[in-house]
DNA sequence: ACCGCGTATAGACATTCATCAATACGTTTA
DNA sequence: TAAACGTATTGATGAATGTCTATACGCGGT
């Protein structure tokens, strides 16, 4: 999977936020909904909604809506292919496990 | 090489601006000073300065003052754990090749 | 139809940040 | 010592951003 420069930039700024890393963390463990993950931490409940946003446009959520809920889910294979790029451009050698299963 | 949680902050940030990341890519590919990084953009000499602060300050460039002129390199290793604790968080493998030689 | 719940949006606010021009600092050279 | 050069700092400015409260939207149960 190739990322252009856009998605790159995008996902780039999403992780640079802690806040919004520790929100993707926990979905890494578990496919969970918008108060779900509001549980988790001491931020309000739009500021949880507008990050899920921000990695939901970067393109490393998957955003699926059932009924009233909303689940918000990791996109490995994005992730994995965001990862390869950072270590390209950054003369790493790229070599990466595939995902682990669900 | 472990990464503290400031420190893995710092770089994260410091690699959300593209400008950035792109003055970085090029001290991947060879050791320079502040003027040649400057002659390759189109921004001013003090926001290279400080961007080449910046990512000095996150810890993946080495500063070596020579003479008058101030030289950066890129700290192939602190790149690499960067990306390995990424991967760790991010719940993708960590297998990385070590860092091509000078 | 209403009310409660989950979620998203709107608007506001404070902070951070990328950038610049101007300038200061330190080193080399004439 | 004076001028030139490489680099860093200062101060300013406009834009982006993280957060909040208030509110709107949509779905489900009573």
């Amino acid at each position: 999977m190739k990322l252009a420069t856009e998605e790159f930039d995008r996902i780039s700024k999403a992780l640079a936020d802690p806040q919004r890393r520790e929100i993707l963390q926990k979905l890494v463990a578990k496919r969970m909904n918008c108060s779900d993950v509001h549980a988790m931490f001491n931020v309000s409940q739009p500021t949880v909604s507008h990050h899920l946003k921000e990695l939901a446009i970067a393109g490393i959520l998957d955003k699926e809506k059932q009924g009233q809920f909303c689940f918000y889910q990791v996109k490995a294979d994005v992730l994995s292919a965001y990862v390869t790029e950072l270590q390209r451009r950054l003369g790493l050698g790229a070599i990466t496990v595939a995902p682990r299963m669900k």
